[in-house]
DNA sequence: CGAGGGTTTGAAGTGCATCAAATAGTGTGG
DNA sequence: CCACACTATTTGATGCACTTCAAACCCTCG
């Protein structure tokens, strides 16, 4: 971790970009810089289990982290995959500080994490942050809401091609090529299947939408046939990114 | 519709004991109450559409209304079904003036409509209620989740069993007795099956766990066998009725 | 090169959907 | 109070999608 940046100016610079902290107190941004931590986890690095208490919420400055819950019996049900700049932990303050999910690292990442109180004294008197919490907060329900009507409409090679569509960009013309963001293990269970039925779902997407796949990069010659085969089983037709998009 | 108040009474009346406007303006109350309409809406009954430009929430007084979405060939998903005292749609103020689902009322029902704008406003300018629309947005959030993890982790009848379960009122020993809320071809889509499914799996959780059934009364002798057979597909045990309950 | 994890393939089983039809239940007009 | 119409619910038969268990393959990294 070498740097030009001491930690500190690392988290404030962090935060400034993040939209979430846009019209923020000075104070707030004082004060979570000189109380968070900067702190770096390594694959496999637990931060927190479903009903733990909460302490502090979390921005990610590198780095992926999953979220997920589990049954008594081990199960597990990923809720979502967060990379740079995602928030999470916040909500905390409305659930009686106890976590809602389990998080966990799954690749090296830099984590910042600030104290709950800071963020709830700023929500309670900065209407400007509340409205910030709200807008994020409604994002991240709109997202939800997709993830259960996903798993309601669509088979698993539709998921498959939704997930696909929405790692693109920008709408654009031509040959797209793009990659997996992580691999396709975490893929299958991000989408709620099993690794063996992602493979056989993914061969299916190949044959029936003519996109190239070899290991990780995929390349869509034609994203209509794509859009057409994955969008038809769903609310909203691609591109429906802003609705999925990344929430920070 | 005979009542010794009059519509505005009786909205003024609805209001004050609403949870989500308790510490709310007097000026809060007055617009609500003086721009708010009380109609009365009979099954079929179809609110607004999924997309369409949101000028109003709403709050039931009495009656019943299913939150649903479509895909373009019609198959629908029902998210939620609401009734006395729930508020829906205000969380449109935050996607664009756009609902994200479709409200049909499905059985005959009282509805105070109330304009976005004036909700908006005192969000914005006060903190209390701001803290109130977090809250509840954030009780939500918590019962979409849930509702995915369901989803995922549960099988059929193990989504009855949560339902019936949920419909307990206190945590009570002995034998309890009761009712669907509305017909089971209603609740096998809130529970996103077939009706036939519904049937079977009804049929198969009365002899996995000894509960009666007679048309919409059922019985239950033993609670913890049905607890077990239940929750044991869950991230949180019986009674986790905190965690799902009405919202309002 | 070999170990170990990620990925694919095969074979078999399970749960739910679908289509079809019977049955029960409810409200209507006579 | 009955017969009819209509809807809700159940039952049966069949098919498909996904899971599960097992094993092979592939890739990467020490």
């Amino acid at each position: 971790m070498i740097s030009a940046l001491n930690p500190t100016q690392k988290i404030e610079e962090t935060l400034k970009k993040t939209a979430f902290f846009n019209g923020c107190s000075e104070d707030f941004i004082n004060q979570s810089t000189s109380q968070a931590t900067l702190s770096c986890a390594n694959k496999g690095k637990i931060l927190f289990f479903h009903e733990d208490k909460a302490k502090h919420f979390y921005i990610i400055q590198r780095g992926w982290v999953k979220l997920y819950r589990e049954t008594l019996d081990g199960t597990q049900a990923v809720t979502d995959i967060l990379t740079d700049g995602h928030i999470f932990g916040g909500e905390t303050i409305f659930q009686n500080n106890t976590h809602l999910y389990s998080a966990e690292v799954i690749e090296k990442t830099n984590l910042i994490s600030i104290p709950l109180a800071i963020l709830k004294n700023e929500i309670e008197n900065n209407p400007k942050i509340a409205m910030n919490m709200l807008l994020l907060m409604s994002k991240n329900q709109q997202k939800q809401n997709l993830e259960l009507e996903h798993h309601v409409f669509k088979n698993a090679s539709q998921r498959i091609g939704c997930f696909i569509l929405r790692l693109i960009d920008q709408p654009q013309k031509g040959q797209i090529t793009l990659h997996l963001p992580y691999d396709k293990t975490l893929v299958a269970s991000r989408l709620h299947m099993q690794p063996e039925t992602f493979s056989r779902a993914l061969l299916k997407l190949k044959k029936e939408t003519g996109i190239e796949v070899k290991g990780s990069t995929i390349k869509i010659d034609n994203i209509d046939r794509l859009t057409k085969h994955t969008c038809s089983a769903c609310s909203s037709q691609f591109p429906c990114k802003d609705k999925m998009q990344k929430l920070a």
